[in-house]
DNA sequence: ATATTGAAAATTGTCGACAATTTGTGGCGA
DNA sequence: TCGCCACAAATTGTCGACAATTTTCAATAT
């Protein structure tokens, strides 16, 4: 079951960049929260150097802010940012639906079949049930499978981390198990009957309602104050 | 006649990466050529710490990419890369031209009507030609009219110097003026009417259309080998 | 008491040198 | 002649120190 990216680290940014990278969006380095250079680079044990490069590279990912002669922030969560992510997402993971349906390979569309009905089998038998892996798993295939590289690395090296983010931190793991299975299940019809419109209408479909979920979530919590 | 962000540089790597840009963008520096740390820091008269910041930048703008212990180099130009660019365009500014219409003010619109009607007059008395700078400047207003900051900052700042890469080197000036022209006055009806369906259709098809026009302009091109 | 100024402390930006890795080159052996 | 290994050259990665800027805070004046 071998699926998404397994970046490894060469250098010594790089693990620097992945596990600031990972404490950041798992909320061990607190959202908004500065990020010291200094501070870092005696936690860590490595020169500011690695520190500053690997702070360029979370911006890049959109997880940091950045001032020049001022610092790095974490970024601030809020409802309207979560929003306007999901709107990013509808855009790009429907053109990817579209595009997968015109380029993904007869195999690789057996492949996703299949990745469906062995999560049908342990949703069904309830020896798990299915969470946010094997969504995310799911839509990696989709936008691998529009065989667009920048569409891909935007997606899978940008975006994807801050959505976790927020998933992590404001607790959306949630339900919406068995109605989000049903969806990826009309999109992969969808594709293997290589039909790019309605690919990409589902797919978009599917991001808006997990948004609308996630919106009227956000809203209950809210009240809770 | 204020319009698109004046992106002010206060640090040095500021001056390296805005100057490096330009250069890459323009062709100044060759497209696939090695951009080599030591070189670009004696011909700059800076540190290499400040071309490596830059270089880092501009890896997040994909005009350059990066291997470690290697090198970077600037992004080789491919007919396919521009498509794919136009994929992600059509998806993103579709969805720009979607929220434009839901969040734009009453005076920005008429702004953006005032904009067209006075590049109207400009063909009409062919004082000038409709041409790219015009273009630019009215999509950068939709852009900037979705309100979504994720979104602003990915198109602005990310992908339409990509963009400008591509039609600077391949010569991408061409016609397609009184066509595109009327597009632009239809999208902006429909965000004026306050149709989001509408303006994200047309926005679409008005990006459709640009792309097919480059394709087969590339296509006349390659076979003039 | 409040606002302003100015110096001190802390933080980021830049630099040159050293370490680690990759690349180029020549010689050696099959 | 071809391939392989070792050594040298060049390039990138990392480091600590210094410069420039921002922030803090106390002293002063209104």
């Amino acid at each position: 079951m071998m699926s998404f990216f397994d970046e490894q680290a060469v250098t010594s940014s790089d693990k620097a960049f992945f596990r600031m990278r990972k404490e950041i969006v798992e909320g061990e380095i607190a959202a908004g929260s500065k990020l010291s250079e200094m501070e870092l680079s005696t936690k860590y044990e490595v020169s500011r150097a690695v520190v500053r490069e690997a702070i360029n590279r979370l911006e890049s990912c959109h997880l940091v802010e950045r001032k020049a002669n001022v610092g790095a922030r974490v970024v601030t969560l809020t409802p309207e940012g979560l929003m306007e992510l999901y709107q990013i997402r509808e855009a790009l993971e429907g053109m990817a639906a579209r595009l997968a349906a015109q380029h993904m390979t007869d195999t690789e569309i057996q492949d996703l079949e299949g990745l469906l009905s062995s999560q049908f089998d342990e949703v069904k038998n309830q020896h798990s049930y299915y969470q946010e892996a094997g969504d995310l798993d799911f839509h990696y295939r989709i936008i691998l499978g529009s065989k667009n590289a920048s569409l891909i690395s935007m997606l899978v090296n940008g975006l994807y981390h801050l959505v976790r983010m927020y998933r992590v931190q404001l607790g959306m793991a949630g339900p919406r198990v068995t109605t989000a299975f049903d969806e990826h299940k009309h999109i992969v019809r969808a594709i293997s009957n290589r039909d790019p419109e309605l690919a990409e209408i589902l797919m978009r479909r599917h991001i808006q309602y997990s948004k609308n979920n996630i919106a009227t979530k956000l809203a209950s919590n809210q009240s809770h104050f």
